[in-house]
RNA sequence: GGACUGCUAGCUCAGCUGGUUCAGAGCGCUGCUUUGACAGAGCAGAGGUCACUGGUUCGAACCCAGUGCAGUCCA
């Protein structure tokens, strides 16, 4: 069979992706090997996988791989997250789109949408992962809704109820007016805003004089119940035990003392509006003060606020604005950059609100947590860079706010009689049974109502690495017992704390045991210019049609090529690009040496012999090399680095050097030995790039070679890698200097590769007496003849001489050569020598470095200086000629 | 304001406990090369005061202090 020209990746890889699912290869069941175990971040069911999944997918798929293929059971869970706020929040907008109102459903109706839309998107992402390549268990497929794990979290909340690990109460917590929901502190991002500080005079009662507040937020003072000034700022003194008029609205309020306000902070004296501040709150629990809530839970104005009621906070912002100056009460405006809180799914400003809501008591949880990663049970990837920000935040943990007032998530176990006192359990029957208990009966008529709100979409994700395997419903089964704890968590560093910090406290909690070893935290992806991706730039490309456009492989390539772990990644198509071409040279690479299949023939000498040939012995001890140096860096987790070795030990050792050696001539026989060799060492690197690069070596391995039923590259079994030894390498290394000397002979001298270079003069001590390594030489650099007479110029032809490590070579061609050249070259190269000569004899002459450094470094420089005297002597012997 | 990380070639990054001719790689760039795997290629080449300033040391890209710039997290 011809192969085509270029790779074709669409070809090949529904092929492949078909047949190892089909022979059931990504699924696993407990055995007695080792399991290595892999849950995936759920993607959200939201919309379609971007650039940061498709990073940590192809990690994934690369550790998981490649465990698989070295003697564990490789299980990697699959699975997708409901993500209460971010899914109902684009329902919502699609349903507003058709023109229905989320408020004219009821809950079953709109969960009905909601569903519909996991179902679409769900499907999506599984394809989208399968595309890819990954190697997920499909037969594990999870999603944080279906009935097991909503049992699963719901017995955890009520679990943590009767451990008094949660509970209910009214604070100060974030609302989004958007989603008209309250939100953790965690779900709020902070953005510097240039803002303005209004001043405004507050009349004093009972006098003509006025107090002068600064505000950002103008809109609230219908909601202030005081005027606090510091108990030290003598500019305010006179004010003790009087009232404050405020503006507007014309109610009196007390002027109260307290040293939490900053002097220096605008005019030292502050509205108190303990409604709408979580410092305002504070000092309003501390002084009694009365508690107006201004503002409606869609952020319009509410009765309380008197005036502007039913205007947006924004709008009711100016129009106040406007009024004060109008009344004369606004002194003045200042520009001021000020830190807004918004919303991490809606973008809405969120609004400090007083509300009673569920929490998780956060401390006892986070202890445990800490200690494993500090004792270094978990390890984190990249240690340095995320230790202390995971530490920070659980030493300043604060209790975790978790119901949500949406429909679209878990529903809070919580039952309520009419007199709004509940029991927490698990359904309604054991509700009511559990209310007899601790109130006696219902009255006649009267039923239990369960809570309206459900759980943050995290309080469902942090029992993921348990409820995947049934951990929490079924705590003895022999599955969670077998694959937990799991090996290794891939993630994005912007979820430490919403996810990663979670998981571990509730495998600690309910397991005593971490949920992984090691977690690895990508980067963010960004665009070229290092901008974040999003659709209004139109930054974010589409995967499918990245994959279609240079192929799966291709993609994993370039994304894998320039990942260093938690560094933030520039996403640039030219990294594709450059998979694709490395997908090609395979391809072409395997079009070779298929060709010599045909062409096996023995041949008369010693070349015949493997052991006596150089190229390949040099490749095998070159090959172990690398696979030793990819395993380390595969080990410690750089896995950009190990992809790096592998392009350039299968670009370069074996595409542009090996293979050019061991290439026969046109129409030539190549020995079955050599050829035998050259198969087994192309199916090695094959099998070690296979984890990163599934599709094309998969297909690669079998157009090498027939292959028996079952003999897949996906669940071939690594060798240990042998030792490499360094005398050949050096030779290699040699042969290659050599190589590129002559080459650029040639180039300096115009010397075009079919003129044949007559007599190469080089002294047998470079090389030995290793024919096969000769005739590579004659036949790279199209020799005819290689003669041992060192430092004898040839007779009848000018020869030229290079000095090459510490001895000469010399080419004797039939063509004039430009020798002014090539004498001020090496005159420029003499130079260089002597000066480093010289800087070597200063630093063995200095007392205090033959007294203070190590001998072994001494030894060194006296080393390097025998060898430059060698190559001044070898340059010198050379212009002479 | 606090903490953390980074600053090395045009770009993206390696450079392990200070010491080999150590200033590196890939991409890009420049030149040359088109019948025998591959122009999605081959070969060769140019490119950097290792952010700055001081210090420690026989010796600093690497250690210490300070400064500047960038990014992230937390108030």
């Amino acid at each position: 069979m011809e192969l085509t020209k270029h790779y074709d990746p669409a070809a090949t890889e529904s092929k492949w992706y078909a047949h190892w699912n089909g022979l059931g290869y990504f699924n696993s069941i407990p055995d007695n090997r080792k399991p290595f175990t892999v849950v995936i971040p759920p993607p959200n069911v939201t919309g379609v996988l971007h650039m940061g999944h498709t990073l940590n997918e192809t990690v994934q798929d690369i550790l998981v791989r490649r465990a698989r293929m070295s003697g564990f059971n490789a299980c990697w869970v699959p699975g997708s997250d409901h993500a209460s706020i971010a899914t109902e929040a684009r329902v919502v907008a699609m349903l507003r789109e058709k023109g229905i109102d989320k408020n004219s459903l009821s809950r079953e109706e709109f969960l009905k949408y909601a569903y519909e839309w996991k179902e679409t998107y769900g499907n999506i992402i599984y394809g989208q992962i399968a595309k890819l390549g990954c190697s997920v268990d499909w037969n594990r497929t999870n999603f944080t809704m279906d009935d097991h794990y909503y049992k699963a979290v719901i017995s955890v909340f009520v679990d943590l109820y009767r451990k008094k690990l949660i509970y209910r109460g009214a604070r100060m917590i974030h609302w989004d007016p958007s989603a008209r929901t309250a939100l953790s502190d965690e779900e709020v991002e902070y953005r510097e805003v240039e803002g303005t500080l209004y001043f405004i005079k507050y009349p004093i009662v009972g006098t003509a004089e006025f107090i002068t507040v600064a505000t950002q937020r103008p809109e609230t003072i219908m909601g202030d119940t005081a005027v606090c000034a510091n108990p030290e700022d003598s500019r305010y003194h006179h004010l003790k035990g009087k009232k404050i008029l405020i503006p507007l609205v014309n109610r009196q309020v007390p002027m109260i003392f307290d040293d939490y306000i900053d002097t220096q902070f605008g005019t030292g004296a502050l509205k108190v509006t303990p409604a709408h501040d979580i410092n305002d709150y504070t000092l309003g629990l501390k002084h009694g003060l009365q508690v107006i809530d201004t503002l409606n839970e869609d952020g319009t104005l509410s009765p309380a606020a008197e005036i502007f009621v039913g205007m947006d906070r924004f709008e009711a912002r100016k129009k106040v604005v406007e009024r004060l100056r109008n009344e004369g009460f606004l002194l003045k405006e200042e520009a001021y950059l000020t830190r807004v809180g918004y919303s991490q799914r809606s973008h809405a400003v969120v609004e400090p609100r007083i509300s009673t809501q569920w929490f998780v008591k956060m401390k006892p949880l986070a202890g445990p947590a800490l200690e494993q990663v500090l004792s270094g049970e978990i390890r984190i990837h990249p240690g340095e860079k995320f230790l202390a920000t995971y530490k920070y935040w659980l030493e300043n943990v604060k209790d975790w706010c978790i119901s949500r007032q949406l429909w679209w998530g878990q529903r809070i176990p919580a039952w309520y009689d009419s007199k709004k006192r509940f029991v927490v359990a698990e359904n309604e029957e054991t509700a009511i049974t559990a209310y007899r208990q601790e109130f006696g009966g219902l009255q006649e008529g009267e039923i239990l109502t369960q809570d309206e709100d459900v759980l943050d979409t995290w309080f469902s994700s942090w029992i993921w690495p348990m409820e995947v395997f049934r951990g929490i419903t079924e705590p003895d089964n022999r599955e969670f017992r077998y694959y937990y704890p799991g090996s290794v968590l891939v993630t994005g560093q912007d979820i430490i704390f919403f996810w990663v910090a979670r998981m571990i406290m509730a495998g600690m909690e309910y397991e005593n045991e971490k949920p992984f070893s090691d977690v690895y935290f990508t980067g963010m992806v960004r665009d070229k210019f290092g901008r974040k991706m999003s659709k209004s730039l139109g930054n974010s490309p589409e995967l499918l049609k990245l994959i279609e456009k240079y192929g799966a492989d291709a993609v994993r390539f370039g994304i894998m090529i320039s990942s260093p772990a938690g560094n933030d990644l520039l996403f640039d198509e030219a990294g594709m690009e450059q998979g694709r071409n490395f997908n090609n040279k395979l391809w072409n690479a395997l079009k070779l040496v298929r060709g010599w299949s045909s062409r096996q023939a023995e041949m008369a000498g010693k070349i015949e012999d493997p052991e006596m040939n150089f190229a390949v012995t040099w490749f095998e001890n070159r090959l172990n090399q690398g696979k030793n140096e990819i395993q380390q860096l595969i080990s410690s987790f750089k896995l950009s680095e190990a992809l790096k070795n592998l392009y350039s030990l299968i670009w370069d050792d074996f595409c542009s050097w090996y293979l050019e050696w061991v290439k026969p001539g046109y129409e030539q026989p190549i020995p079955p030995t050599i050829y035998a060799k050259t198969i087994s060492f192309f199916e090695e690197l094959l099998q070690w790039l296979h984890p990163f690069m599934p599709f094309v070596t998969e297909e690669a391995y079998h157009l090498l070679k027939d292959r028996k039923p079952g003999d897949d590259l996906c669940i071939k079994q690594f060798g240990s890698p042998g030792e490499a030894d360094s005398k050949i390498l050096m030779t290699g290394e040699r042969l290659r200097s050599l190589l590129a000397a002559g080459r650029e002979f040639r180039q300096q001298h115009h010397l075009k590769n079919i003129e044949p270079i007559n007599r190469i003069v080089l002294s047998v001590e470079i090389f030995g007496n290793n024919q096969s390594l000769y005739t590579i030489i004659r036949r790279q650099l199209n020799a005819s003849v290689i003669d041992f007479k060192t430092n004898e110029p040839g007779n009848d032809q000018p020869i030229h001489l290079i000095p090459f490590m510490g001895h000469q070579i010399g080419f004797q061609t039939g063509k004039k050569v430009d020798v002014v050249k090539h004498r001020k070259n090496l005159e420029e190269e003499l130079s260089y020598y002597l000066g480093f000569l010289e800087s070597l004899n200063k630093k063995l002459s200095n007392e205090r470095f033959m007294h203070n450094a190590r001998p072994e470094v001494v030894a060194l420089e006296k080393k390097k200086k025998e060898d430059t005297e060698e190559k001044i002597a070898a340059i010198k012997l050379t212009l002479k000629s």
